[in-house]
RNA sequence: GCCGAGGUGGCGAAACUGGUAAACGCGCGAGAUUUAGGAUCUCGUGCCGCAAGGCUUGUGGGUUCGACUCCCACUCUCGGCACCA
């Protein structure tokens, strides 16, 4: 017998793929299309992750199934490779980024290679190539062209160690960035921003015309964050101004004692009286300068300064105190809050710090109707209204509706709908990115490239480190930088900032359609008949940055009649992330990370793409685990053998014959459903029945080409040398299995009594479907009788073909 | 605090619409083969017990003839959000 050796047989039959390109996807065939996408990478120095190879071989296994089921199948690849990390790698390795970035995708596609993944390699694009920024630049112009993309002052987030902006999505919750892991701060700069916001209600109604896993779909929906309220404007004693402030619990408005600003909102400069205005000032100033981090490590011990001024509540004629603080959030409704001390937690906090008046206006269901003196006693969820005149006995629900409307009648207010969603700031002050077509002109103001003119391509400079000013490095090369407008010709400057490293995966999957297209994005008819996305496999981290970014820029362009769908993926599944041996995150700092290159020579790639499957739930985060490998890898050398030895010129027996046709089930519906792991729990079950017993070659092809997907490389050369059938097993088609073969002649029927397993008998089929057939058996099985034995059977549990329960 | 996911053998995990809990793999034990190791093959393997039998899906309750699965309460772990009005 000829022994496994997939070192040999991988890289024969990947040459032969690729020579036959029987991978590449057909425009306009007439074959039912499938798109399925993989998130394209970022070309790391350090090379493809064992957590690439696991969530792109388990998809090539997908979209090999769907390719032999008769679809035709596009599964492309390409390469997100600007950006920061792809800048700062050069910066440490002394090289350029466009040489480092170019030698990492020979690395990546190499391995890809090596893994046998059925890419499309004719469709392959990059995002730094200027041909294909061209278009992101494009997509920019276009947005501003329709007002959203603007420029404006306001607070971003900063990281001290990448010395860029960054978008609120780009933060962590402790403040950190997610890149580079160190404390951010906030800093006010004039930046890009890119109008999200106003796609916020589309981004979150169409939710429901994709089928995004609830998780995924949820954590759009809590980021986007619609909050429906009301703008109360509340008069303020002796002044012209009015403080207008946002709630969501207008139905506590008899229980508002107090106001509280923003340090940041203009109305406390216009208003604070001169006994309190060095005070405040003083405080405003303090909280304008305090970094994120600072404000946090303060915890929620409340600070304020009074202003001297009161606002008046129209419901109770209270004079309530206008106070300044910092808990109060610029960026968020108004900017100013309305106090309820005694249904809001941190408004009674403030209020106890300052020893403000406390009113009670809800009974919880606690019935405590006291006054309010300890947080335990805040009631912010639910009960009944009290001391709130015509509110009074109505459920908090209620008397949110009814304030509502009463506000809106007499005039003191209006309804408002808030998102959380801000909008995305768009500029980087870095090398590595796409330039931002735009002129600086002293006469026109800002002034865009002529389409004609893109891509303005990145000039190549020799230093490029970030300068910490603020400034992009591009500002210093004056040569690209002076130009002449494109509109009055007189001399002006270029932006010197570059695009986020998420403009480019913006849109990258229409590309895919149509990669070479000079004269747009990508053609119409294509996109009609490959959009939208199948089925769209990625990190779960991506929810709320990639995945949302794409779904408004692609909203964007469907609205501009440059795309044909309104949403881009018609369904979303994200991965689990593989940890190294120890349970802990990869990194090169545990010095846990494993290569696969060296898993590929160790065991083949066969092996390695069945333990990635095999290790557990494609959704679950999982280690990494040698042991677990090598049983993967005896599963291949016994198929193997199998192959050789025990293929008959016989009818296979009926017992396997039936294995085979339940496993050709469970592989089709596993498949189908991204249960990756028990489909290769299937395979080897059928092969441990299999190494006792004997298979017809024809039942041996049928075998194989299940095998196929999952390991497509040993399937192969069974196919073509052992079972001596023609190249090539992937271009064939999905076997169907037959229900007649899955009958079973005889039925265990398990015995209960009482509900406890007393006993089991076998029985042919259809009686086992005959209650009184059944019965009579059961009551005289040999176990089951001294159970009954005196008893009195007080009812009987059929259920046909599987059990009976007596209960005595 | 809020939102989400999860807790099953020594380990990774299975279990359809409520119907034999632990499939498959790892590990472990015994044996075969081998000069030895490794590899391979065979058998065994949830826990307690010599056995009969009993116990077992984070904890406590409930519904049911019957619950990993449904309901209620609690608890722990992980992911996300958070002085968000």
């Amino acid at each position: 017998m000829k022994p496994y050796k997939p070192q040999e047989i991988e890289p024969k039959w990947q040459e032969k793929w690729a020579e036959k390109k029987i991978y590449q996807a057909k425009d306009f065939d007439p074959k039912p299309k499938f798109y399925t996408l993989i998130e394209f990478p970022y070309p790391s120095g350090a090379g493809l992750h064992v957590g690439h190879a696991r969530s792109w071989s388990a998809m090539d296994a997908f979209s090999r199934k769907k390719r032999m089921e008769g679809f035709n199948v596009l599964y492309p690849i390409g390469w997100d490779a600007f950006g920061l990390p792809a800048e700062n790698y050069a910066l440490k390795m002394g090289q350029h980024p466009s040489q480092t970035v170019a030698e990492n995708i020979a690395r990546f596609k190499k391995q890809c290679q090596d893994l046998g993944l059925s890419f499309d390699w004719s469709r392959e694009i990059n995002t730094t190539d200027p041909k294909y920024y061209k278009w992101t630049q494009w997509i920019f112009l276009q947005l501003l062209e329709k007002g959203l993309a603007y420029r404006a002052k306001t607070p971003v987030n900063w990281c001290p160690v990448c010395k860029t902006t960054l978008a609120d999505e780009e933060v962590l919750a402790d403040g950190l960035h997610e890149r580079c892991g160190q404390p951010t701060e906030k800093r006010q700069q004039e930046q890009w921003l890119l109008r999200i916001t106003q796609y916020a209600q589309r981004l979150l109604d169409d939710l429901g015309l994709v089928d995004y896993s609830p998780k995924i779909a949820i954590q759009q929906v809590n980021w986007i964050g619609k909050k429906e309220g009301i703008n109360i404007v509340y008069e303020i004693e002796k002044m012209e101004e009015k403080v207008t402030v946002f709630t969501t619990r207008p139905d506590t408005n008899f229980g508002a004692t107090f106001i509280v600003l923003a340090p940041e909102h203009p109305l406390v400069e216009k208003i604070v009286v001169e006994e309190y205005r060095e005070k405040a000032l003083n405080y405003v100033a303090a909280a304008k300068a305090k970094t994120e981090e600072e404000r946090i490590s303060q915890g929620r011990k409340k600070t304020g300064v009074f202003t001297g001024c009161y606002a008046l509540n129209p419901l109770t004629n209270l004079r309530m105190p206008i106070w300044v603080s910092d808990f109060a959030l610029m960026s968020f409704g108004t900017g100013a809050v309305v106090g309820v001390p005694g249904h809001d937690l941190r408004d009674f906090e403030f209020a106890k710090e300052f020893d403000l008046k406390i009113i009670r206006v809800v009974v919880g269901p606690d019935g405590d109707a006291s006054e309010i003196l300890k947080p335990e006693q805040v009631q912010e969820q639910e009960g009944e209204m009290v001391n709130s005149d015509f509110l009074n006995g109505l459920s908090i629900a209620v008397a949110t509706k009814k304030m509502m409307n009463y506000i809106e009648q007499k005039g003191w207010g209006g309804r408002q709908t808030i998102f959380h969603l801000r909008d995305w700031v768009f500029s980087r002050q870095h090398y590595w990115g796409e330039p931002i077509p735009i002129v600086h002109c002293p006469k026109c103001g800002i002034v865009p490239v002529p389409k004609k003119d893109l891509p303005v391509e990145l000039p190549f400079v020799e230093r490029y480190e970030p300068s910490g000013t603020g400034e992009s490095p591009l500002a210093k090369m004056t040569d690209w930088v002076n130009v002449k407008c494109p509109e009055c010709q007189s001399p002006a400057k270029r932006e010197t900032d570059t695009m986020p490293n998420w403009a480019g995966s913006n849109w990258y999957f229409l590309r895919y359609l149509d990669p070479d297209n000079e004269k747009e994005l990508s053609s119409l008819s294509k996109m009609k008949y490959w959009m939208p996305v199948d089925i769209y496999q990625g990190g779960f981290e991506h929810t709320t940055l990639h995945l949302l970014y794409s779904r408004f820029i692609h909203k964007f362009l469907y609205d501009i009649g440059a795309v044909s769908t309104s949403e881009p993926y018609a369904k979303r599944r994200s991965h689990g992330i593989v940890l190294g041996p120890d349970n802990r995150k990869m990194s090169k700092s545990f010095g846990n990370v494993v290569n696969p290159d060296e898993i590929v020579l160790k065991y083949g790639a066969d092996t390695l793409r069945l333990y990635e499957m095999f290790m557990g739930p494609f959704d679950q985060t999982t280690a990494w685990s040698e042991k677990g490998l090598q049983g993967c890898s005896r599963f291949l050398n016994r198929a193997w053998r199998l192959f050789q030895e025990n293929v008959r010129e016989e009818e296979t027996p009926g017992h396997l014959l039936k294995k085979l046709h339940q496993t050709i089930k469970k592989v089709t519906q596993d498949l189908e459903e991204l249960k990756f792991n028990t489909l290769v729990a299937a395979l080897m079950e059928f092969i441990n029945d299999w190494s006792d017993s004997y298979l017809s070659q024809k039942d041996a092809e049928l075998f194989t080409q299940i095998l196929a997907p999952a390991a497509p490389h040993i399937a192969e050369e069974i196919w073509c040398e052992v079972l001596g059938k023609e190249f090539s097993i992937h271009q064939t088609g999905w076997p169907q299995y037959d229900e007649k073969q899955m009958i079973e002649e005889m039925t265990t029927i398990i015995i209960q009594v009482n509900g406890r397993v007393r006993g089991e008998v076998k029985i042919k089929d259809q009686i086992s479907k005959i209650k009184n057939e059944v019965e009579n058996e059961a009551k005289t099985n040999e176990r089951v009788v001294k159970y009954l034995q005196g008893k009195k059977i007080k009812k009987t549990v059929f259920v046909p073909g599987r059990l009976i329960n007596f209960v005595v």
